[in-house]
DNA sequence: CGAAAGGCTCTTTTT
DNA sequence: GAGCCTTTCG
């Protein structure tokens, strides 16, 4: 097979010039991971370039799987030698490696935001700082921020300028010390703490730099400077550094990405070579003209012109709604039509929207259609009280000095340990400086070492069955498979009794069982190497990395997460001032310059149809708000929008749509009325709300509606006092 | 010590 | 509205 006969001019050049640096600026649908893979085939095949010496870094896990399939269609077996992931993942998997060099014990645990904050709340309480004074999520985020600029506690020192950093700086001392104690990194340490071995021992250095001969960046516009001093590092002896992005899509700088990196790029690599990819083959003249339209509006920005052969294609549907809820009606009725008249199935449409907050009220309505979806993100199937649970269980067992861990569950489920007692071990854990495990052996058996006996007898008893627990546990840990050693925990800590006597117990319990088949795909590994691999991939999976393209299901996902991904039907929801743009980015230029690339994301993932939706009230919380429709609306030429949703309606249209709030036009008399899901009522007593199911009787209807108020009630639509409501109705006058 | 209740704050995006 | 913290009572 000819890897480069299915390539443009373009792309061709970029998979060819294989010798130096390049830079590949590569707009959406531009063919970039069809080039970065048709560059790594290119060179493996035709270069005669060893797998084992390139190194492909992508953005997220599923990135970096989905690569790897392809490549193995390109290349067989041989792809299994090459190095793909995340930034994180290859710090960590060097690290664990190397980590000896630094001192850093090889079985670290890696800690998330959750594990931070909790952390950080440890390191207020031993600084005897006042948490509402010193927000820990700011604390966190200042450190991050010193971190992916490879900033040490040390080198912060001569940095601090006023009294907060003051602050920042010995939280940030006693931050990495207390993680030292728990033999643990953050996520910023994967990158941070590989860096500065790499600078530490040039020796290992050379050996990493000496192996990856090729070196490729996916989504270069999102690295940060730690990231891109460790490709600086890596490719410190060939240069062979193949870089691809769009500036128009960073969409990152909250987590430190710094566009400054192009411009780094271009500086210390000279010889560079610049390869611009525009022509697009994803989207329609329409959308491109769309998505054209809302970026140019930015200023700190390169102009560049994206062009098409695909077909000019439909309008892009611009839809009001009065709240939330019909917002997410039209998005399902919309999906409804062009499941029906236009051949696409569910899972060709997505849902996109600025906050997780906003999934919620679209969830409820597919429910209620009984339309499926697949929800990315959300609260994280990771990041659940009940998984997190049982993987500190894990964590512990793995490495138990992880005092994060260890907190989180030495009294879950309650067993008699307070917060006195944990507060009298972290004492001695501190005086001694170790962990809450070693202290908690210590006391618990004072005895033998002669400690000096300051906690009641009934307690020492307490700590010493805990003790003996996770004594047992990890004994068990070196035999049993993952499934089981899932299992074991389980019931030795009661915790099944535990999580289902709780509020959605089920559910939990459900969630729980689904982490024990995710375990089970371990099995097969010997037992200690099986807990690491788990652990490794549950503390770097993210949700996205999760999605099934299979099942035939509507997405509902982030802009953020959207990044890389296509679809033929895009919903872009509430698109209003405030959401997106984000009320955040008011007073930044910069911030709001991004908002627009985050728009600019969504609309560019659009194959084939785009609609874009706005509310006119939104209750995000508490009261609801009316707010404006978003300024990235208006930039959208008025011709490339479907002229039935122009903002103002017709005349007949407007009356017909006039919404019956104080019920007084044409009630429609219900005994001749057959009522559908989805259609609207409104009841005497109950008020307004929306036939969730029908059960068709005899002669009669059996309803289930769900009422903005009353809540879900069933009626006989014979005998209730019930109207129907025109569903589209219009609130801008 | 633990469960339950009330009060508080904060709401962006994620490897 | 939720999640976290504190308070209160058993």
């Amino acid at each position: 097979m000819d890897i480069l006969a299915t390539l443009n001019p373009a792309q061709r050049k970029a998979v060819e010039a294989v010798k130096g640096p390049i830079l590949i600026l590569a707009g959406p649908g531009s063919g970039k991971t069809k080039v970065i893979t048709h560059r790594v085939a290119y060179l493996v095949k035709l270069c005669g370039v060893s797998p084992h010496n390139i190194m492909a870094v992508t953005f997220t896990n599923k990135a970096a799987r989905e690569m790897r399939e392809r490549l193995e269609q390109l290349l067989r077996q041989a792809a299994e030698a090459l190095s793909l992931g995340t930034f994180h993942s290859i710090g960590a998997r060097i690290l664990r490696r190397e980590g000896k060099a630094i001192g850093l014990d090889s079985s670290f645990v890696i800690y998330d935001e959750d594990d931070q904050l909790r952390l950080m709340k440890q390191v207020l309480e031993e600084l005897n700082l006042d948490p509402k004074q010193y927000a820990p999520r700011a604390l966190r985020s200042a450190i991050g921020a010193a971190k992916s600029r490879l900033i040490s506690p040390e080198g912060y020192a001569p940095r601090v300028s006023n009294y907060f950093e003051e602050i920042v700086h010995r939280v940030y001392q006693h931050y990495q010390q207390l993680l030292s104690r728990s033999r643990a990194v953050d996520f910023d340490d994967l990158l941070m703490k590989t860096v500065q071995l790499f600078q530490d021992h040039p020796q290992i250095l050379n050996r990493y730099q000496s192996r990856y001969v090729h070196i490729l960046v996916d989504e270069f516009q999102d690295t940060n400077i730690v990231q891109y001093m460790l490709m600086k590092q890596l490719t410190g002896k060939h240069r062979n550094l193949c870089v691809v992005g769009d500036p128009d899509q960073s969409i990152y700088s909250w987590r430190f990405a710094d566009l400054r990196n192009i411009l780094s790029f271009e500086k210390d690599y000279p010889e560079a070579k610049v390869v611009f990819l525009e022509q697009n083959y994803r989207s329609t003249k329409t959308i491109l003209k769309v998505a054209s339209d809302v970026i140019s509006a930015n200023i700190q920005r390169k102009p560049k012109e994206l062009w098409t052969e695909n077909e000019d294609g439909t309008p892009v549907t611009i839809i009001k709604s009065y709240s939330a809820e019909e917002e997410a009606q039209s998005v399902v009725s919309e999906i409804e039509k062009l499941t029906i008249h236009e051949q696409l199935s569910f899972k060709d449409c997505a849902v996109m929207y600025r906050v997780n907050a906003q999934s919620r009220a679209l969830e409820e309505t597919f429910l209620r259609y009984g339309v499926p979806y697949k929800l990315i993100g959300g609260t994280r199937f990771y990041q659940r009280r009940e998984i997190k649970d049982v993987i500190a269980y894990l964590k512990l067992i793995h490495n138990p000095h992880d005092n994060v861990s260890l907190t989180r569950i030495i009294n879950v489920p309650a067993r008699g340990i307070g917060p006195r007692t944990l507060s009298q071990l972290q004492s001695w854990a501190k005086a001694h400086d170790t962990s809450l495990f070693e202290a908690l052996k210590q006391v618990s058996h004072p005895y033998s070492v002669g400690t000096k006996q300051s906690l009641p007898p009934r307690i020492v008893q307490t700590l010493a069955g805990f003790d003996a627990l996770i004594s047992e546990l990890t004994a068990q840990s070196h035999k049993l498979s993952l499934s089981d050693l899932v299992n074991e925990i389980l019931k030795h800590t009661g915790y099944r009794e535990y999580i289902l006597d709780k509020e959605g117990g089920e559910e939990k319990w459900e969630n729980i069982m689904e982490l024990r088949s995710v375990a089970g795909e371990y099995d097969e590994l010997d037992p200690e190497e099986a807990l690491a691999a788990f652990l490794e991939k549950v503390s770097l999976v993210s949700d996205i990395d999760e999605l099934d393209e299979k099942a035939d299901a509507v997405t509902l996902i982030t802009l953020h997460q959207a990044k890389g991904l296509e679809f033929p039907a895009v919903f872009i929801v509430g698109l209003e001032e405030g959401i997106l743009p984000h009320r955040k980015s008011f007073d930044d230029p910069e911030q709001m310059e991004e908002e627009r690339r985050l728009c600019y994301v969504g609309i560019t993932r659009a194959k084939k149809r785009l609609y874009l939706l706005r509310s006119y009230r939104r209750s995000l919380f508490g009261g609801s708000t009316a707010n404006p429709p978003s300024r990235f609306l208006k930039d959208i030429s008025p011709n490339l929008i479907s002229p039935r949703d122009l903002w103002e309606e017709t005349p007949t249209s407007v009356a017909s749509r006039n919404f019956n709030l104080d019920s007084q036009s044409s009630p429609q008399p219900l005994n001749t009325l057959t009522l559908k899901v989805g259609d609207h009522v409104c009841h005497n007593k109950f008020g307004p709300g929306i036939v969730m199911n029908c059960n068709p009787t005899k002669d009669d209807q059996e309803l289930t509606v769900a009422f903005e108020q009353a809540g879900v009630k069933k009626l006989l639509a014979s005998l209730a006092p019930l109207e129907k409501i025109e569903k589209d109705f219009d609130f801008s006058a």
